[in-house]
DNA sequence: AATATGCGTAACCGTATAGTTACGCATTAT
DNA sequence: ATAATGCGTAACTATACGGTTACGCATATT
């Protein structure tokens, strides 16, 4: 296997990025790989805490480990991110639209009768 | 105030984003605003479920809701997810370069002897 | 050999999720 | 006026976080 595309848990990933300290471990990362311990230096918690933020890191696939001595050196892996990208494309054309035009097309008599509409259409629930 | 550009917590974009069922839901929402029972009937959870995605996705300020009669219309707002794109640009140069190239690279004698000298001169504890 | 260092894990705690069912309050329909 | 509908909230449960301190195991140092 050479090279061949991957994927990843979406899943694992944007629940990866829910935290702030685990967001600043990637940024940190983005300078160059480091080893955990000087990772938590940086973070005002303890290591231990860092640990495990690492641990789901590693389960998400955004940093790659390997042992060198007794320093474990942590790699930033972005490639999981491709796919928080990916969902976040299908919305960037959302908000290129004037959102002041967005809000007075909603707040219009038309928006209402729409809304009329989709409640008096259900086409669902018998 | 009109049209003031405003900042969301981001922290509460990517809380919010962190849960599959609440990314469908905002999918769902692409396709125009809807109540909240028909939502709900899209997922395979109960109602109230639902209702509680849709209080996460209210703090986080992704959706706006209106009463409309007795119904709750919900309507998608992308805006706070331009944070999560801003995020995310810092990041997308590295998926660009070759990420074999820099595997080679990260074994390489070279990274090795970088990472030695990480470890060695950690600049910091003492 | 003995000691120090780096770092993950276990055990524990408080809080937030994610789901459930039961309920209550408006609004609409009859 | 009464009944039905739409939907949020309360109360409860189980699980996952995010943090802590204590511990243990390699690897390095002396």
């Amino acid at each position: 296997m050479r090279n061949r595309s991957v994927t990843y848990s979406t899943e694992n990933t944007f629940r990866a990025l829910a935290d702030p300290t685990r967001r600043a471990v990637l940024d940190l990362l983005r300078k160059g790989s480091q080893p955990a311990g000087q990772i938590a230096e940086a973070f005002p918690v303890s290591r231990p805490a860092i640990s495990k933020h690492l641990r789901l890191l590693r389960r998400a696939h955004l940093v790659t480990e390997q042992q060198r001595g007794r320093h474990r050196m942590y790699q930033l892996n972005p490639a999981p991110l491709k796919a928080v990208d990916s969902w976040l494309a299908d919305y960037r054309r959302y908000w290129q639209m004037n959102l002041a035009n967005l809000k007075t097309f909603v707040e219009s008599e038309y928006a209402r009768e729409l809304g009329e509409n989709a409640v008096k259409n259900p086409s669902s629930k018998k």
